[in-house]
Order: structure tokens, then sequence, then C-alpha cells
DNA sequence: TGTTTGACACCTAGGTGCTAACAT
DNA sequence: ATGTTAGCACCTAGGTGTCAAACA
């Protein structure tokens, strides 16, 4: 599954900083993903933009993502970026790995949870998030998304393709090159064994000495 | 750096059943990994054995792998079986990663320490581990042995390549390959683009078809 | 028709023993 | 002479977009 941030940000991965805690105290960090309205969308070619195109799905499991820095210190929190690299979405409302379960074509608002220790008695990836003094919610409106299963903009593809290490296949330098292409590439002047010199390697060899 | 189990066990890793301890109380689990004695050895061939072989090197900083399940309840403990796969061992004395530093040619024996979380104020990969009563130490005599930088016996070299997901390049179904070759396995029917079929061909083809 | 899925090649990241060169 | 190191090919494990086929 794949995600189309329409604002900007969640990829790269959402990163906050944070200030403010008691440094002696112990606190969670989690980020849920919360619908930001009752409709499903569709992306119109021509103009460019999502348009609203009927009503959500019906709801899913709520899922928290729970930070594996977790449980930790104000002071180790405050100390660090904390990032959200390693959140995983699915579509599956069957999951059972504890990932985050969203609608494919839905608009989305991440929110990032602060929770003090003391205060919450069974923090888990698949109970809702609880609310009250000892916890703190974030949102971020620039970070609001929609989620799509194939990319509908190329702006965005190229995006990640760029940004992303592990898409680095997929650079202008990397493309247009089949598996073999790319590994004889690497043994440039390796010559299959048992052949004997035919006409066309020296064509080759003296075409490669002209360049 | 490498390992050679002398009682074996090790590798593959420690792992450890835990029972009796308090459900609900909290708990770290860690292991260090001390001196036998105060010698270095060295590996005889003719006899296979180890032999002492002069006064142990000066003493090197003391570390402590914190199990990363750590910190957890007693239930949870009990619950699964510990292993300690992702231990990581080095001969260098002026290490910062945490690592736990050994010398080679030396004879050490692995501890287990189970840390009630109450009785342990600051647990730390370069502090030794506190004793008293909220800590219980654990030696099993059949984990001793000793380290190497070069295989010794090649009854280990093999017990490692058979056993280790990581070492399936060396066994015998994958020996004796170099990198092209392996690769041409993979591509057995492709053949290099602007050569004409020579005599070598004919002869490679019929061999096949004959085994 | 739009959307979704699964196989695929290509990467990152890092754990193996082998080997040749180096150190003591 | 023996012990150690660094580079290597070979793996595991898993994160990418692509593409063709399946889906609804």
């Amino acid at each position: 599954m794949m995600i189309t941030p329409v604002f900007l940000r969640m990829f790269p991965a959402m990163r906050v900083k944070i200030t403010g805690l008691d440094p002696h105290q112990q606190y969670y960090i989690a980020m849920d993903i919360v619908p930001v309205d009752n409709k499903r969308y569709r992306y119109v070619y021509h103009s460019s933009k999502w348009m609203v195109a009927g009503n959500a799905d019906s709801p899913v499991p709520p899922r928290v993502y729970i930070h594996p820095d977790s449980l930790a210190s104000g002071d180790t929190w405050m100390r660090q970026v904390v990032s959200f690299d390693k959140l995983k979405l699915t579509n599956n409302e069957l999951d059972d790995q504890g990932h985050i379960i969203l609608h494919s074509m839905h608009k989305y608002q991440p929110r990032v949870h602060v929770i003090r220790k003391d205060f919450s008695s069974d923090l888990s990836p698949t109970k809702p998030v609880p609310s009250g003094d000892g916890v703190k919610t974030f949102n971020f409106p620039e970070t609001v998304f929609t989620t799509v299963t194939a990319y509908q903009n190329q702006q965005i593809t190229r995006l990640k393709i760029d940004r992303n290490p592990f898409a680095k296949g997929f650079r202008d330098s990397g493309r247009n090159r089949t598996g073999l292409e790319a590994i004889m590439e690497t043994y440039a002047f390796w010559r299959p064994p048992v052949r004997t010199l035919t006409f066309e390697d020296f064509t080759t060899m003296q075409k490669q000495q002209g360049e």
C-alpha cells in the first residue's frame, strides 16, 4: 500500500521535536491516524484534484503505533528527534500484525500522542489511545493525506523515487537496465570461456577504443 | 571475530526459559561474559586440545548486554524463550558501541542475570551488573567457550556453516562457484548477443543432454 | 472503468566464512 | 611461526516502484 500526501509530509516520515516534558517522568509516545471526514475520494486528472466520490467505507478497527523507544524518560525523548518511519499501514481489515488499518481513497489525519506513564495502565496497539490529563494529542494539518493503491500523480512518484533510499533502483541512472545488463556491466571485460575470437569482437573493441 | 565453543552452545545462540518470577513485577534480563581463569590458551592440533599458553592479557572494560525486550513483566518473560542471538562481541578494547569486549584465545563463561526493576536504578551496557537481593545470576558451565579470530577446528567450521542461515553460501551445494558461475547458472540458456554458434556449443549441449 | 493484487527486479542493511596480506 | 585484519562473494531479511493480470 502506498500513501499520497496531499499537503506534503508523511514521506519522508513524520518527525517531531518535543519540549516541555518533565525530564524525570516516564512517557509513551504514540501515533494514530483518524479520518478527516466521512467521504471517499477519486482523483481527477484534468484538474489534478481529489474530488468527493461518495460516502466513506465502514469504519475499521482502531490501531495505535507505539513508538519503539517507549517507555522512556522525558529527558530521553526531548534529546532526540522522534521519527515515525517504522510505522506500517495496511488496507487489510483482518490484519493481526498490529499495523494501522486504513481504507484506500480516503483522507486521513495522523495524530501524535504523548502519554504519561503513571496515567496509562494498558497501552496496546489494538486499543484506542486513552484521553485525559496525562495525555497530550497533537494534530498537524499539513500532514493530512489521501490513501491510494496506485499512484495518481507522477510528481509524487518522482518525489518518492528521489528521496527514498529503497527506491534507488528506479532513479534515472539505474533505469532501463535489465538484471542481466546490470550484471554484464560489472563484468564489462569478461568473455565466455571456450569461445574463439570472432569478427564481432574486433569491431566492438575498436569502437570502444575510439570513444 | 568468531567464537569457538568448547563444550558446545553459544552457537546456536544461548537461549533460556525462565520460571518462578512474580508475574506482575518488572524485570531486566541481561548477560555478561566473565573470564574462567587467568590464562591464555593455544590450540594444539595433534591432540585437538586447548593448552595453557601463558597468563591472561590485561582486563578489559566490563560490558553488559541488556536483553532488548527489557523492561518487561515477569509474566511476559516467562511466556517466551529468551534468546541472546543479538549479543555482539568484539576484541576492540576501545569499542564505543556497547558491545561485549573479550580477549582472543581466552576462556570465558557467559552469565544470565535477572534483575528486579525496583532494585536497579541505573542499568547500563557500560556498568557492571549490580548484585544483591533483587538480582539472580545463573552460570551454565556447558556454555564455557574459547575465543578465536580464526577457526582452529574444522568441525566447528562445519557446524556453523550447517546451522547458521547467514553461512548458507558455504554449504556444499553452493561451494566452488565464483560469482559469475553462479550467475550464469541462473541464465543457463543465455548466450551473448552478436555471437555465432561454434563447435564448442554443440559438444557442450550434447554432454548436458547425456547426463 | 477504476482499482487492487501479486510476481518481479532492484535496492538497503547487515550477518557469514574465505583468503591474502599484514602484524607480532 | 602464529595470530589478526580487511576486502570479498555469498547469503538473510525486508523496503521500493513497475507491470500485467485480476477484480468489481
